[in-house]
DNA sequence: ACTATTTAGTGCGATATCGTATTATATGGA
DNA sequence: TCCATATAATACGATATCGCACTAAATAGT
């Protein structure tokens, strides 16, 4: 391997155990049975807008679409979201977001907001605004290049 | 949120999609049913080395001991590791890479040169190395403050 | 209008992940 | 030495993830 080929790979492996870490930290903060994939969907759709296709929210999380019906039906059963049939397409369905749903995410917010600040804090202002930049553009660049 | 707070959600966020896409990317170039995870510690062993024991593998990859347990028996199932009781503690255990352990690995890797190059050579040669020392510090950090 | 193809979503089965509790061994202190 | 506690690994059960195949509906081409 090439001196950037083992750099790209290091940089999958140091972002994969962030990961990894990242998340435990936020699985403690959720309320009983909630998983972060859970939080994950319900936090997208109070920030981006509810009245969305399940297809919508694969092509958003990049996972596959089973695992987004499972996840679906999950947030479904626990009223935290409800599923209606879409107006002019009878393939599809479109979510909604309930009372619950976004209390539920409002207070997962909330639990999160301790952990966050003292890791921003311990981590300092000026890393992260200087990391997103480069961040975002493997994540787009990666995005637009599936099936690599 | 403060602007701190949401840079850091908005960071951990995006790690989380490059670590699916690239994940996925993995996956599609592995043998038959080997799963990014076993990999992952397949070439945990052959670059640091083996004799390791499992306690060993968990703490350097942070997953649950119960999930570090599944993959070492699939691995050794499948003849790639070879388990052997610890020499001096009886509680314990020994990993070792066996011949085909070591061959798997070397494919694999193999097999992910062409993405890898490529993605490197899009992405360009001046991204990773400045990202790279500062994804260190804050895995670092975040290894060192679990329970947050 | 008719048929082939594409697309949205799901059922099912296999496996990965992980929490809880358990077993066996090791270790530290009276 | 004896016992309490800690540690390494696992058994078990619940759930998440995902690939494959399928159904139903939309769309394209003729």
């Amino acid at each position: 391997m090439s001196k950037d080929q083992k750099n790209l790979f290091q940089f999958f492996n140091e972002v994969a155990i962030i990961n990894q870490l990242s998340s435990a930290i936020f699985q403690s903060r959720l309320p009983d049975g909630l998983h972060v994939s859970h939080f994950s969907v319900l936090n997208h759709l109070v920030r981006l807008g509810d009245g969305k296709t399940p297809l919508a929210i694969v092509n958003a999380f990049q996972v596959p679409k089973t695992t987004m019906t499972h996840t679906l039906a999950v947030l479904e059963k626990r009223g935290l979201i409800r599923m209606a049939p879409h107006e002019t397409d009878g393939r599809s369905k479109i979510v909604f977001l309930t009372d619950a749903g976004r209390a539920t995410q409002a207070e997962a917010i909330a639990a999160m907001g301790d952990p966050l600040h003292k890791i921003a804090d311990d981590l300092g202002p000026d890393v992260l605004p200087r990391l997103l930049p480069a961040l975002e553009k493997i994540r787009k660049y990666l995005d637009e290049n599936r099936g690599l």
